[in-house]
DNA sequence: AGCATATGCGTGTAATTACACCTATGCGTG
DNA sequence: CACGCATAGGTGTAATTACACGCATATGCT
């Protein structure tokens, strides 16, 4: 039945949860080292590979609050990996990944690869995918930060 | 099989996992800022409540590192929730929860609570159980930070 | 006792994260 | 066109996170 009674079942997820993502972050940003990036940088460059798209956008995707963004992208502007150019509505940026941030994506695979084989040779290809499910599942049901805050 | 392979089966598990993270903690915070802190320090409160430790049997619990820890209890110490003494040895911080962080803890525990709940009753308790199964299942997996930077 | 090493923390630095608030720009209506 | 509101970002502030390095203390060996 699943119902939700008034007290809780168990502990704090959201605990447990960061401690997890603490772990793992720890694994890929080893692996990562070597190209002097961390994971949230990887997946940053990973995600303006799939096209130029305005700094909301990018954000509402990554239901990351916009100012988390745009100081997460700042170091990797610097780096010249990505350009943030006023866009047709002068008020907006557009984010691309630039020619060297497609080369630098491109030399960070194969570490992010490591690490992702690592954790996938830790707990299994079955243990990876349910996981994977577990969380698709949960991102599927939570509210979204409703995109605007009223 | 589940035989782990030179190439990735999934994306990156570590920028889901992230992802997750940033939709449940603004969740537990929401909840909790009717109290004015958020889960993490939640979390700081309730683990302190265990009893009084040094700082490193501290960060090595919740697999933080000893700088992070210490910076985090810091504005805990603030509002005098915590205390921060010197240890036998005199290098060592011994870390208590004081009776005005028994109360606060306390008193956050509702907010905390419907959180949880909150999460328990969009996710259903099995859909949580799972959840917690599986990440409790990579916690065991997973390498331990060593404890020990060589 | 004295010195080398090991251990426990703090600081510097830097990135990740988000909220509240401000600025600039765009748009619609009178 | 001007006023008012809505929208896109940036800034201030603060906490979370971790690594490298440095300081102080403890310990072990001679």
């Amino acid at each position: 039945m699943s119902t939700a009674s008034s007290v809780p079942t168990f502990g704090c997820t959201c605990a447990r949860l960061r401690k997890l993502t603490r772990r793992l972050t720890r694994i890929y940003d080893a692996h990562l080292s070597a190209q002097a990036i961390k994971v949230t940088q990887y997946s940053l460059l990973a995600n303006a590979a799939r096209g130029e798209r305005a700094l909301s956008e990018f954000a509402a995707e990554l239901e990351m609050d916009r100012s988390t963004l745009s100081r997460n992208l700042a170091p990797l502007a610097a780096q010249g990996w990505v350009s943030i150019s006023i866009g047709a509505d002068a008020r907006s940026r557009s984010i691309s990944l630039t020619a060297a941030g497609r080369r630098k994506l491109k030399a960070a695979l194969p570490s992010w690869r490591k690490a992702q084989c690592e954790v996938e040779s830790i707990l299994g290809t079955e243990g990876v995918g349910e996981l994977h499910r577990k969380i698709e599942r949960a991102l599927a049901a939570l509210p979204v930060p409703s995109g605007k805050r009223a």
